[in-house]
DNA sequence: TATGAATGAGTTTTCATTCAT
DNA sequence: CATGAATGAAAACTCATTCAT
C-alpha cells in the first residue's frame, strides 16, 4: 500500500514535470504560429515526445489551452503571497505589484500569451472548460479585486465600477502582448512606467488629499 | 466605346456589391466563430452565393482578412474628412473625433475586428499581404499622428514619441473588442467616457497652460 | 428560302472557322500543358472567344480531342489524292509519301499530336466516340493499307500480316512525337532518313528481285 | 542499440512494403484508367490501406510518379548484373539481353507504362523532380550505352550517334506498350522477333565482317 | 450568336485522435 | 507508460458546364 501510494506519488510527478514540458513547448510553438497552424504532433515533438504520447496527458488539442491558462495564472497566483507581503498593508503598493508581475509574466509568453487570449474566446464557450478556466484565473482576480476594495475603504484609491476597473487595468498589461501591425511594441519597462504612471494619475487619490502615503 | 465603359462600370459595381456581401457575411460568421472554424462555404453561403463563387472574388481564405481590414478601414477613411471639418481646427477635437470614429466602428464590427486583429499577426508575415494591409490602414494612421503632431506644435497636446502614442491610443480604441474572458465589457459609451477621460487627463495641457479652449 | 438556304451556308462556314479557331488554339495550348492542366476557358481565351462559348461549337471539354482527331487526319486525308497522283502508280512511292506526309503533319503538332495518342485510349473507351474517331481515322488507314495491299499483289512489297504492319508504320512515325524524357529528339529530317531507310530495307522487295524500279 | 536499428530496419521495411503495395495498386488502377481520373484514395484503397495514408509514404499524388518510375527502372536494374553475367562478354548479346528485359518489364505494367511514359513530360519539368526521375532511369541509360560502346570497341556493333541510338533503341522498346487507337498490338514474342531482327539486321556488323561470333 | 457570372460536384491534402505493439 | 502507424472526416480550391442577358 505505501508501495502503490509512493508510486501514484511518482507518477503524479511524473505527470506534472511532462504537462509542464508540454506547457513549455506549447509556448515555444506557438511562438512561431497559430494554435491552428500548430499541430499536436509538433508540440509534441517540441516536448520531446511520441506525437501519440501528448494524449496521455491530455484530452484533447483544446487542452493544451487549458494548461496554457492553468500554467500562466498559476505562476502568477504563485507569486501573489510574497507581492502581499511586501506590500507593506498598503493596497496601492499591492496593485502595482501585481501588475507588475502580470506584465512579468505576460513578458515571459508574450506571444502564445496573445494567442491564448484569442482562443480562449472560444474555448470559455465550451461549458466543460469554462469552469475550469475560471478556477485557474480567479485567484488571480481576486487578489486584484481586493487589492481594489481595500484601497477604497481606506480612501486610497477611488473607483465606480470595481468589475470594470478590475478588468480594464488587467488590459493595460495584456495590451502590451496584443498589440499586432497596429502597435509597434515599446520595450517592457518604458511600457510599465507608461501604464504605472496613469494608474497612479487616474486612480490613486493624490497624496495630498488621502491619509498615507506611497 | 461607352457601352464598353459602361459595362466595365458595372462589372465593378458589382465586383464591389459582392465583395461588400462577402464581407458582411464574414463580419456575421465571425461573430459567432474563429476565422478557422468558420468555412469558406459558411461565409459564401451566409454572403448568399454558391461555395466557389468567393473565389470569383477573392484568391483565398486569407484573402477574406484582407477584404476585412480594407472594409473597416476603409469605413474609417471615409469619416475622416468630415471629422476635420468639424474639428473647428482644433487638433484636440479631431484626435477625438478620429478616437470616436474608431470606437464606432469597431463596436459595429466587434467579434470579427477582434478576430481580424488576432489573425493579421499571421497575415503579415505574407509579404504579399504586408504592403495590403498597410495601403489600408496609413491613412489612419496618418490622420492620428497629424492630429497629434499639429496639437504638439500648437502647443496644445505633449506626448514624448509619435509612434508609441499613435498605437496606444490606437491601442485604447481597439481593446473595447479584444477582451477576451478577463474583461466584462462595459457598454460603449461608458468606456468611451472612460477612455475620453483618460486622453484628455494626460495628453492634453490644461487649459491655464495652454492657449486655445476645447 | 434562299436567304434561309445562304444564312445556313454562312452559318456553317462561321461554325467550321470557329472549330478551326479552336483547334489551333488548343495545339498552342497543348504544347505548353497536358490536356487536364488545360482548362476549357483558356483555349477559349486563346481562340479570342469567351470561354462560355466554346460550348456553341463543342459539346464537351472531349470532344476537344474529337475535334484535335478530326482536324488532324483531315489535313492528312485532304493531301492523299496529291500524293496518289504524284505516285506514279507506284504503290511503294505512295506509301513512302504517305508516311512523309503524315511526320509533316505531326511535325506541325508535335505536342498537341502527343497529348491526343495519349489522352484518345480514354476517349475511345466511350462508345459514342469510337464510331467519330474511326471514321476520321479510316481514310487514312485505308490509304497506307491499300498502297501495302496493291505493292504486294505487284510483287513491289513484302509483308505478312497487312493490319500489323500497317499500325507498325503508322508507329514509326508517330513515334518521332512520342518520345519523352527517354528520348533525345533529332531533328525531323534525320528521323524522316532513318525510317525511309528502314522502310526501303525491310519492306520492300530488293530491285533484283523486283520488277519495277522506285 | 540493436533493438533500435531492428526498429529502424523494420520501418524501413514497412515503408518499403508499402510503397510497393501502393506502385501495384497503382498500376492496377492505371490500366483502367488515366492518371488524372485515378484519384488518390481509389489507388489508396486499392493497395488496402486507408485513403489518407498514402500519405505517409508519399509527398504528394505526382509523386506516385516517381514511385512508378523508380519502381520500374528498379526492377530493370536489378536484372542488369546477371544479364551481364550472361552475356558471355559479348556485348551484342548484353544489349539484346537488356532489351528483352525491358520488353518484359514493360509487358509486366504496359497501361501503366504507357500512362507513366507521358505524364512523365510535365513531371520533369519540375526540376525538383527531374533530377530524381535522371537518378532513377540513369543505371539503366548506362548499361544500355556501355553495352553499345563496348560492342564498337570490339567492332562488333557499328552506330554513328551513341545518344541518339540509345534512346531510338529504347523508343523500340516502349513503342510496344505505347499504341493508342492506332495501333493494333501483336504479342509480345510476336513483337520482340520483330525488333530483335531489326537490331541485328542494322547495327550489328555481319558476321563476315566482325571478329566474333554471336 | 456571344458573353461571362454563377454553380456545385469532385479532388487533394491535412491532422486530431486511436490503438496495437 | 510510450510509441508512431493508421485512420477518415473535413476543408480549401478548381473548373466544366449552364444560362440569363
Amino acid at each position: 500500500m505505501a508501495a502503490a501510494i509512493k508510486l501514484q506519488h511518482q507518477d503524479d510527478l511524473l505527470a506534472k514535470a511532462r504537462r509542464r514540458q508540454i506547457f513549455l513547448a506549447a509556448c515555444r510553438v506557438l511562438a512561431r504560429k497559430s494554435f491552428h497552424q500548430a499541430t499536436v504532433k509538433e508540440i509534441a515533438l517540441e516536448a520531446g515526445i511520441a506525437a501519440g504520447s501528448i494524449y496521455l496527458y491530455l484530452q484533447s488539442k483544446d487542452e493544451i489551452l487549458l494548461l496554457l491558462t492553468e500554467s500562466m495564472a498559476g505562476e502568477l497566483v504563485e507569486a501573489l503571497p510574497e507581492i502581499r507581503a511586501h506590500s507593506n498593508n498598503d493596497p496601492r503598493r499591492e496593485l502595482l505589484g501585481i501588475m507588475r508581475a502580470t506584465l512579468t509574466v505576460i513578458d515571459r509568453y508574450q506571444e502564445a500569451f496573445a494567442v491564448l487570449n484569442h482562443e480562449i474566446r472560444y474555448l470559455e464557450r465550451n461549458s466543460q472548460y469554462r469552469a475550469a478556466l475560471k478556477r485557474a484565473i480567479d485567484p488571480y482576480r481576486s487578489a486584484l479585486a481586493g487589492a481594489l476594495e481595500r484601497g477604497k475603504d481606506l480612501g486610497l484609491i477611488r473607483y465606480e465600477n470595481l468589475r470594470s476597473v478590475t478588468e480594464a487595468l488587467h488590459m493595460l498589461c495584456s495590451g502590451w502582448a496584443m498589440g499586432g501591425s497596429f502597435l509597434a511594441k515599446t520595450d517592457r519597462e518604458t511600457y510599465w512606467r507608461e501604464i504605472a504612471a496613469l494608474v497612479e494619475g487616474r486612480f490613486f487619490v493624490p497624496a495630498a488629499t488621502a491619509g498615507g502615503k506611497l
